[in-house]
DNA sequence: GAGTGTTTGACAATGGTTCTCAAAAGAGGT
DNA sequence: ACCTCTTTTGAGAACCATTGTCAAACACTC
């Protein structure tokens, strides 16, 4: 073992991996791990859709990807930016603008301690219309 | 018909109904409609799930009961207050706290219509760990 | 190339939610 | 009480996104 401890839990970039990422690079709004799985069928790959699933679960588990669940419950999924930030979402056509809002980070945070809750996280994302929608 | 316009749409206070507002009633934290199935089941009254849960869309849309969906995308509901707010929800035991956040509000349209999208809804929810469960 | 732990994918299984539709129950009039 | 019309119910089937299974395929190291 290396002082990187390399070798052991190594991530491989496999086809598939590979292919995923491609697919996610391909767009800019949120979707489901079965229209991702379609992209990447037409793109000519062949990915199973459970490992689209892992590989999507594990992208978000480091932070590559959001994941957030749309007003059906269904979980959608999108590349996005490195730091912290929430959504404005199409209902129809899934586009998607990157919102960041400090004083909502900072209203929840004293909103929890206030009433003594630790270990906190949220949830926040606006659904409307975009305009090629209306 | 009378000025009114009883006798047709009407909404029957039936003993399910009424047994499902009775367990809603006992308690103030989420559940699911399962747990909520179960409450009835204990308190002797007997109603089908199906009907639960048409009972609790209906109070939903009503804006009787608020639902929202846990960190693994189930239903939960909880009978709450006529005004608009949102939760700070115990992750382990489900205690809820209404807050009210008019700066949020303000924000999220704001937002929205900066960036042109039109009819608006949005859902923020707080997780962590209530002092009781820490 | 052999050895070893990782990854994959076809398919089954899970589980919450909705659908179906015949039977049961409320409302209203007579 | 009886009849009629509409609403409601519930047992079970159907749905469908997601996860589990596990043997075969693969990537990596030596
Ligand atoms: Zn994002
Ligand atoms: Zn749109
Ligand atoms: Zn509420
Ligand atoms: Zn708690």
């Amino acid at each position: 073992m290396t002082s990187t401890d390399q070798g052991r839990r190594a991530v491989r970039p496999t086809r598939q991996r590979r292919a995923v990422a491609a697919a996610l690079a391909g767009f800019d709004d949120f979707r489901s791990a079965q229209e991702i799985h379609d992209l990447i069928s037409q793109q000519g790959d062949s990915v199973g859709l459970a490992t689209v699933y892992r590989t999507l679960s594990a992208l978000a588990d480091a932070g590559e990807v959001d994941m957030l669940r749309n007003e059906d419950g269904e979980a959608i999924w999108r590349s996005c930016s490195d730091a912290h930030h929430h959504h404005l979402v199409c209902r129809t056509c899934g586009a998607t603008v990157e919102v960041e809002g400090p004083a909502v980070e900072r209203w929840t945070n004293a909103i929890a301690s206030e009433h003594g809750f630790a270990d906190i996280s949220h949830t926040l994302e606006i659904f409307g219309t975009c305009p090629a929608c209306r």
